[in-house]
DNA sequence: CCTCGACCAGCAGAATCCGCATCGTTTTCC
DNA sequence: GGAAAACGATGCGGATTCTGCTGGTCGAGG
């Protein structure tokens, strides 16, 4: 995991990045609330771990409620010596995730950091691709258009969701021979155009706006516009 | 929120219970591990708070363990009067989200629990299952065993799935034929057996510690111990 | 109007898959 | 210890399902 630290306190920031980097996961460093914030609103992070107290005018929970204003969901866990009840409420409510107060034992920092990275945050796989009214559920491995549903065959799956996967641009046929068939060379017919012209009498037969569409000598295209 | 609390303490019981309705959750209560797993492995909840320490041999780690071994993602958060780090960091290496140690002050709990809701978590479905070394990817249809791939007809994939849906159930062959087969009624013959034979082959063998158990005059069930 | 690429219907081979019967093995209970 | 019940393994036949090709037609573009 990519974890942005922000700690003032040297000798806490060394410990803490020590920890996690041997744990694995790749640390950033900033020593102050501006830079923190600058960093995390500028990169990727997985999470952030943030002192609560930080100098130069952006704290800990100035620095989470600028970044959920802007829609930033990364996860946040506070870390302070601030160990009121109130001050743990405060940062939570601010869109903390958690909050470990000082002194505490690396371990427990280590748990608390993964059991936050365990969530499916950012980067779940797409379960569901959609094109238009064309719904296609990769676990039930089922095909939708207009919310009733289409039988396909495995091949014709697979078809589809190259095209899907690729939705607005231009898919040739060597790439279909690719991905779908596994075939390295051409086979000198036309089990392309057969596929796809099922797919077609699927998906686009009784639909006025067709949602397949051919780009001569190029290959084939999904998207809703013509 | 529709909130599973599970929790023998009478008294706490009905003090969380009644502050987490007054925030305006809905909260269903179980007094032991094993009505709490129950109810988190039948129902659909927001969230789940858990005693770590339960009467009836399902304690508050089992239980997570369990329902994430069935692909469960439900956020946990522990509430538990073990306070030692050690502790801590058990309850959250077993899958729990947070821990929070009795005694408590109910602001922070309402808070933890409501930074645990805010998490876009809860409707991302599970895309894998695990048991021990096993896992299951449903998006690409493949079961690995210690990291190694095995092939599977789609029977015996439906089969399979079904089994770890349940580890550490045991799961009739009344419900598999239901389930697995769309059968209504007892074709008279071992088909059942004949796939789990073959699922064992491939999953079992070369393995010391099988995951496949056969329950005597019950059915089957999946789970790491024998 | 001609040509080339694309489309479609039907067909037949094939591969996969699945369930059954049968026989062997283990467990239980008397 | 032995019989009966439950469970486990294997080989085979059949059937569904799928897939790719052929051959003829269509239509766009030059």
């Amino acid at each position: 995991m990519r974890i942005l630290l922000v700690e003032d306190d040297a000798e806490v920031a060394r410990f803490v990045r020590k920890g996690l980097q041997e744990a694995g996961h790749t640390v950033e460093h900033a020593t102050n609330g501006r830079d923190g914030l600058f960093l995390a609103a500028s990169e990727q992070f997985d999470m952030l771990v943030l002192d609560r107290m930080l100098p130069g005018g952006v704290d800990g929970v100035r620095l989470v409620e600028t970044l959920r204003s802007q829609g930033n969901r990364t996860p946040v866990l506070f870390l302070s010596a601030l160990s009121a009840v109130d001050e743990r409420v405060k940062g939570l409510k601010a869109g903390g995730d958690d909050y470990l107060t000082k002194p505490f034992a690396f371990a427990e920092l280590l748990a608390r950091v993964e059991a936050l990275g365990r969530r499916p945050s950012v980067d779940a796989p797409a379960t569901k691709l959609r094109v238009a009214d064309l719904e296609l559920d990769l676990l039930s491995r089922t095909v939708m258009r207009a919310g009733k549903r289409i039988d396909v065959q495995p091949r014709e799956f697979r078809l589809l969701e190259h095209l899907m996967r690729h939705a607005g641009q231009v898919v040739t046929r060597t790439m279909l021979l690719e991905k779908v068939w596994d075939y390295h060379f051409d086979p000198q017919t036309n089990v392309i155009d057969v596929h796809v012209s099922r797919l077609r009498q699927k998906l686009d037969k009784g639909f006025d706006r067709p949602l397949i569409h051919t780009v001569r000598n190029a290959g084939y295209m999904i998207r809703a516009e013509p």
